[in-house]
DNA sequence: CGCTCCGTTGAAACGAATCAATGAAGGTGG
DNA sequence: CCACCTTCATTGATTCGTTTCAACGGAGCG
């Protein structure tokens, strides 16, 4: 289970993420033009162009699969990643061992920029499903951000952001007093899709750890939703085999609004 | 109780409100120079000396009683404040009437940065005991911020540090298989004053809002709590009458390790 | 093929919410 | 200054929901 890989595996993991970063410099082919990645587009509008020659030579897309780690809490923050494709989540964790999913990154949204204030990670990162991810080792991004009045801007929205949608989960997807199927309802319309009624299916004990819930209580109240007919397992063969499900979404949100 | 107004009183609040500002700007002795605010003087420091002068006509300190107002959600964003003294505590509201105190500002956070997103107000901020802000007009703060890079750089810093704190209070606080009382004892010890053994005290239903209990629950395990002697009720006569505890840091560490 | 991990379901125990009643405190108006 | 009223703290008894413990089947993998 490599999100629970030992401490001593750490350093051989990084020495081969290195080493497949600098084999992909060489051999991948390189995006092509800046516009590619919006942030790297403000970092670099008001760069010089040896810092853009700098830039060109580390900077690159990577690709994890699923379940596979970005980064890993307290360790030293080595590169900032803005996603590109597919989601990613963030656990943070406690000293009683506790641990929770606090955020759920989807293209757009960056990871690592806690490296502004603290040289070790925040958080474990973890791909659910495909991901890719631009990514900027941290001194480059630290020195070309400090001297980009707009992408300062631009991380505030997005700490804002974040800030907002923690808050919104604390008050609707925490504990206290909201019934566990009303949590549940919310969460799935939060994992929804694009605009269909596809929804991201995570495993039971993610769901969980999102919610505040054990596994097997997520399992029963996704067991009972599948028998009122509100949600059904999307097995519809292809690529999306059972990564969804598929929703009644006015349900849902009947469910979601606790009367 | 002030914090549940109707609608309807809010517009005479605010013009009162507005009196207030404009009686204190004309006749109470004004703040002496920029240092007394540390996110003001960041503010000036690369601003104009017409900008100043616009400044200090309009910006000074606005004292708060116990649970009274500074600003009410979905309101239209009239003032940042930057807390000098006292606590604030940051209510977000859902559709369906759930509430939750999703943060506590100290001295040095700021109210109504969300002002940067959006033009209405994300929060209800109430007074937590007497409280002094430094109170600007969000016009004005926005047009000052945005040319002053380390303001900018500022304001990013107190938003990961919020957010962290969110995620934090997520992570431990809520919910979540997590026993009632070891909530109850983290909450405390994030409650401390100071680096004694005083916790500032807060209403059950305060106390509840935050780690999700109900008051009956906060009450019963407060009295426990004193039962065996790990906290009291600070009623040592004084200002500090009942808006404190006394605690064993200790004991409340240990029964927060959760074993 | 056997291993482990995950999903699933059942029965029982526990913990917190709910309902209800009393007492203390603070504010208001006579 | 006292009586009243509203709000909050407190405690008990009961109910309800979720966790816990346990067992089994299936999927993926060495």
């Amino acid at each position: 289970m490599r999100e629970l890989l030992p401490e001593q595996s750490r350093a051989g993991a990084d020495a081969a993420n290195a080493a497949l970063l600098t084999f992909k410099a060489k051999t991948a082919p390189r995006r092509r033009g800046y516009g590619k990645c919006f942030p790297c587009e403000l970092l670099l509008a008001e760069a010089s162009s040896e810092q853009r020659a700098d830039f060109d030579a580390v900077v690159d897309d990577q690709d994890f699969g699923h379940s596979e780690v970005l980064y890993r809490a307290t360790a030293p923050v080595g590169t900032v990643h803005f996603i590109q494709m597919g989601a990613v989540k963030l656990l943070r964790s406690g000293p009683a061992g506790e641990q929770r999913i606090v955020r759920v990154l989807k293209p757009g949204d960056s990871a690592g920029i806690e490296s502004v204030l603290s040289h070790t990670y925040e958080h474990t990162a973890i791909a659910l499903g495909d991901v890719r991810a631009c990514s900027i080792p941290v001194a480059l991004f630290l020195k070309l951000a400090a001297g980009s009045g707009r992408t300062q801007m631009w991380l505030l929205q997005k700490s804002l952001t974040a800030l907002k949608e923690v808050e919104t989960w604390l008050l609707q997807l925490a504990g206290g007093s909201i019934p566990a199927n009303v949590r549940m309802a919310r969460l799935l319309l939060k994992l929804r899709a694009n605009d269909e009624d596809h929804i991201y299916r995570l495993a039971n004990k993610e769901m969980g750890d999102i919610v505040g819930l054990v596994p097997e209580t997520v399992c029963r109240i996704i067991s009972e939703f599948g028998r009122q007919g509100i949600i059904a397992k999307d097995d519809c063969g292809s690529i999306f085999s059972k990564r969804y499900f598929r929703g009644n979404i006015q349900a849902l949100k009947k469910i979601a609004e606790n009367i």
